[in-house]
Order: C-alpha cells, then structure tokens, then sequence
DNA sequence: CCTATTGCAGATAAGAAATATCCACGATAA
DNA sequence: TTATCGTGGATATTTCTTATCTGCAATAGG
C-alpha cells in the first residue's frame, strides 16, 4: 500500500494557500518552487484539486490558484479523495468465484465476507482523515513548528500572493 | 492508494487454511487452483506469510502450507503488513526542505506536522485491521455465506489436504 | 537408494501505473 | 498587443506490480 507523492505535494500546497490573504492567488509555479518540485507535474495535481473544488484557478497575468472555501472546512480525506480517487484500497476481485468446481451466480449475490471486513476498516482510515482539518494542520504548524521555517513560509507567500481586483465570491474568513 | 492484489488472495488462502484439520498442510498448487490463480505467483505471497510467521511450511510431497497459529491470533492487519510491507502508505519526502531559501537543518528537528497527521489516521486503519480476526472471517462465512459455496469449500479443503505423520509443534486448536 | 512431489530463491520479462516533460491553446491584466 | 498564467493533450521515463521460468533443497514412499 502506498500513497502517491502527489498527495504530499498537494497537502503543503494546500496548507501554503491557506495563508494567502483575502482573495488573493498564488501562481502554481510559485508553488513548485516553494517546495522544489516541478512546476509542470505539480500542475496537474493542482488540477485534480480543483475539479474537486477545494482550489480555484484563476487565469491570466496576476492569476493562479486560492483555497475554494475556507481552511475549515476541507479536510485531508478531501485532499487524498482529490488526488488518489475515490476508489477504496482493497478492490475485490472476486476469486472465490474462480476455482475448479463451478457454482451459480445466485450463490455469490451476498457481498464478499473479505471485501466487507477490508472496507470497514478503510472507512476508518477516511474518518480519521476526515476529522483533520486543513486549518488544523496549519494551526499546529504557526504554533508549534519552527520560527524561522514559518517566518520563512509567511515571506514566501507575502512575496508571491497576489491580490484580485474584485471578486463575485465573498472574502474568504481566515 | 491502491492494495496489490496479492492482498486479497492472500486472505482467501488464509481463510481456506484455516479449516484444514489438525496439522494437516494444503498444498501452494491447490490453493491457487481454488482461486484460478496463477501458481508460480501465488507462491510468493504464500511465502511472504510464512517469513512473517503467519503459515508454515512444509517440504516435500505430502507437503504444503498451513497456519503457523490459531486462527484467533491471526489479524487482517498481521496478513495486510506481510504482503504490503510494514512501510506507512504516507511517506514523507520532507519536501519542506526543498524551498529556494534554505535553513539550517535545525529548524527540522521536529516531524512535520504533515506527515504526523497522516500517521495518525494510518494508525486507525491499523487499528481498524487488528480488530479482525481471520477467525471471525471464517465464522462469518460459514454462518453468512451461501450454502452451497461454503460446502464447495469445504470439499475442496477436504479432499487436498494431506495429514502429517508426526508434528513437533502441538495441535492447533480449532 | 531412487524417484516424484513440494517449497524456496533468483533471474527475468511483460504490463500497469506513477512520475515527469513539452507544446498548443484560451483567458486576461497591463 | 504582449506577456503571464491555467488547461488539456500527447508523450517519455521511471517504478512497481504481476507473472513466468529455472535450478535447488527437502522429504515421503517405494
């Protein structure tokens, strides 16, 4: 089991947009620098976060992508959703029906005993996911990191956000 | 995230050892023709269960596999770690670090706050796993399942496996 | 002994998926 | 008009999983 390193990516990324002010953007280029990763792969899990509505792109000079709702309300389980799917781990493949001695189909209509147990236990990983808050993770980072790590990161965003002009979306509440 | 398949067969071949009798052993050949498995595959993974002391092996003809312990001392999570890894599906690339301003590496003593928050909803899907005993597993089938599948079954297991002469390990209990 | 069966380890290759790069395009602020 | 930025598609490159094959050690049965 291994979770792709988009996911990391998209965590910080996520944690970095939620320290922009207001409605302001940050673009995706300064993002991949921010964490030294690259620019054009980087895009495309930014991508995926945004069709999960938890980023809003903005194009054209002065644009780039800001936090859809408030820090509060996105959770790690929405993140990993976004950039793994929605699928769960474990996919069943059925195999119990693929031995030698060939049995109807009305006897397998009873969900997989083992496919029951595993999605139990991954709904457990999703509801601990789930109660982690975006804006804990950021939280626990001005509070307990290192002062000179965040002073870093608050000039690195200070330097690379840029506000809009107006926006038809009401300012987002830090 | 994605569980490799070896996963699931993995759990149906533990399952099925389960209920051979006493110290008998089944053979690799008859568990992969129980799930139309291919063999030489499935022996990987059978093998990776008994390096984590899960099966036992037995060489030779009259040889074959079984439980290394009662079934109630057998977890999910004991089956999942063995054939996955023992890694955490987060894996912290410490990207942080990778920014254009560089810090002293003292400002990272402490884990990344990220990174700890993924750990801890690993946890509960590893605490979630442990919970479920391949004993229940079982239990469940025969209780649950269809009838007809689980008396395939348990033909199958009857007629491949193969009672040893003497064993130095006590008799598993059922 | 001898043979057949079985598990084990290693090499290897095919296939799938994640990772990474590039380019053409539409949008837009200056 | 131009330069900047996000989007989407095409395409490598790498890595991991899946799968197969071979030779070897162990051993039950004749």
């Amino acid at each position: 089991m291994k979770l792709g390193e988009g996911v990391e990516a998209a965590i910080h990324c996520t944690a970095t947009l939620a320290s922009v002010e207001g409605n302001s953007t940050m673009p995706g280029a300064a993002l991949a620098e921010c964490f030294g990763l690259s620019a054009s792969y980087l895009l495309k899990h930014l991508n995926m976060l945004t069709a999960a509505s938890i980023l809003e792109s903005v194009p054209g000079p002065a644009g780039g992508y800001r936090l859809a709702r408030a820090a509060e309300r996105i959770t790690l389980l929405d993140i990993v959703l976004a950039i793994e799917g929605r699928e769960p781990a474990f996919r069943c493949g059925e195999i119990r029906r693929n031995g030698p001695v060939k049995i109807d189909a009305s006897a397998y209509v009873k969900p997989c005993g083992i496919n029951a147990a595993m999605l139990k236990a991954e709904r457990a990983y999703r509801a601990a996911l789930a109660e982690l808050k975006l804006s804990d993770i950021v939280a626990d980072y001005a509070a307990e990191g290192d002062p000179r790590s965040f002073a870093a990161s608050c000039a690195f965003v200070a330097r690379h956000q840029r506000p809009q002009k107006s926006s038809s979306t009401p300012q987002k509440q830090m």
